[in-house]
DNA sequence: CAATAAACGAGACGGTACGTCCCGTCTTCAG
DNA sequence: CTGAAGACGGGACGTACCGTCTCGTTTATTG
């Protein structure tokens, strides 16, 4: 992943570069559980080992090429008055991004985690926390600002607020639609237990 | 009047049933993804075009093995005084439930779901629906009774008392602990906007 | 002494001849490789067991299929001057045999007994054996008149006569075609060493 | 000019070696029929693809295994006086050989080919022709010399030669012994209308 | 004429082998 | 001395038949 200092030809960045955006071109007409290295391989003009040298194996490639691709942000919004009122923002804004192409992705990067620890602790770490860390940051905040009751368990708190999210993304027993989060949101202060 | 007996030779229940402890017990100690036919076959002394026959697939015949296997059931408090608390006391159970082998396996599950929307429908249908439609009953039954606000989306609510559940459950960012669950079981009057 | 029939149904010899049309059918279409217990016995509407009970494989219903198919003799021809002439003029008659879908059958007969002796051994009793007796009588018959040398080896002479046929029909590096036949049957005088 | 080296890792003449080893050894003990190309993986220590890489099935492979060991071939005589003389003497060499392990090979191998023609026309162009061709040389140089009947077809005349040797060893009505070739032998002047 | 018992159709059973796909590793050559 | 190309041993896939078995049904013979 990190530069190559050693002596003699230097690794391919172009080949690099090409197997994400192969990754990325098969990932948008095929499952995760479906796209193989050796598709890869092929779609990016690569050899297998050349694939295997960058990455331990499909999950860590696809992760790579999803959270590479910008479209694994979701902005917190900044200065929006209270607490409630910025995470009721930021819901409507994760609700309209899972919505789409990337919460599939994500659903499937969770799915793929369910067989291997490794994954998913992986892309907790990559996609969940870089999301929400800014939501834990208003949160304690708001405690320390009194807006919120300073016993009020953060890790508790964000789960209330964004497990709903979540449960509808992965179990797909209703839509992530605007109703969806707007009721979610309208909810926020009172979850919070304000 | 009945009858109604196909022709040819039963089907050995005593097959279907080797074939089912089989695969639970292999479960015990392997991921779904790496649960193979053939080895299912194997551990039940079965051929495999046997399993063919009864089930499509791996998933089908791992999704009855859990579902028949006594433990996917959390019944439902009854005459527990209010609507909150028994949902309250409901989510103890859950959470309780699915802090063991259970989990693992409902994780495992929903997560081969998100490379086959067949699948995660079945189970939803078949392990999700089964478990929350009395809690269902429960929210519109406290509708009724005025207990609870007769505006109150029914389906939403039960994504927030339940989504941070599976949430936690399925990216394991938290454990599925006492304090957790009580946690949130105290904040269910509260998130129902009693 | 006694009856000794036996009770119990009789078997059913409309299932028996539906069966055998069943494999002349198939054989008119399908090489006997391809031909399987199970097709015969869907073709003729019948259970497997029952054609088990009556053959003890594809090869011996096969065989009887064909010899019963009435396709299966070429008379030889009596008084028909000398041995010589009776022995060209049944090769006329059997390269003619051999040549349509009889010799097809015959070297599928005679392949299947590659791998299997007895098949082979069947075969040659109950259709070689019928097809070539007479032409043995005629030579020892000749032998005895005197029209050929006495010493002749009876085998050996059959095999010169018909081996170059068979020959032909197995390997398939000629046509049996008249110009063969013709020619094969201008030689047998001096081939039989007369 | 040359060169043309192709790219990717060369085959493994190991592996290939080890395959062809392995299909003969397992053709010591089993008819072709009963040979597997699983069983010959295993017995080659070699995945199944490897197998399928290089021949696109069994027979091409026991074909192959086959007419490599060497006991394929049965050189025709030279300087052996007359064409029927040399004629003579290789009926001996060639009834020698086809009474072995070659013979039951040839014979399986000839069988097969009624399945297949494909397989016997391969099994023709490389193990008949092979066999036959000095032969037919011989007699067309017979015919050139004056020592043959100018009007003499080739062909027949290899078929009245040889035929009858197949003949046996096919249809095995009788043994491929010594006096049998020598019967045969004793008469190829007299066959060949001389 | 009821009971008996064999043969029937249907098709499931435990197996074996098929030919294919992909895995992750290895081996070669070109640049 | 990297990187593409691709062969390697391995293992699972889902399918086709094998020959046997177990059903409920049918049918001629026996008691």
């Amino acid at each position: 992943m990190s530069k190559a200092r050693k002596p003699g030809r230097p690794r391919s960045e172009s080949a690099h570069r090409a197997i994400l955006e192969a990754t990325s071109r098969l990932l948008e007409t095929t499952v995760i559980r479906d796209v193989t290295i050796e598709g890869i391989a092929r779609e990016a003009g690569v050899g297998k080992p050349t694939i295997y040298r960058w990455w331990d194996g499909k999950c860590s490639l696809v992760m790579e090429a999803f959270l590479t691709s910008a479209q694994s942000r979701v902005p917190f919004p900044e200065n929006a008055g209270s607490t409630a009122q910025a995470l009721s923002f930021h819901i409507l804004r994760v609700v309209e991004f899972l919505r789409g192409e990337s919460g599939r992705m994500v659903a499937e990067m969770v799915g793929e985690g369910q067989a291997d620890p490794k994954v998913l602790e992986k892309f907790r770490k990559l996609f969940f926390s870089r999301l929400l860390d800014p939501a834990r940051m208003a949160i304690e905040g708001g405690k320390a600002g009194g807006e919120l009751d300073a016993e009020l368990d953060t890790d508790l708190a964000l789960d209330l607020v964004y497990g709903p999210i979540y449960y509808r993304l992965l179990v797909g027993h209703g839509a992530l639609d605007d109703h969806f989060a707007k009721g979610l949101a309208a909810r926020i202060a009172c979850i919070l237990g304000a």
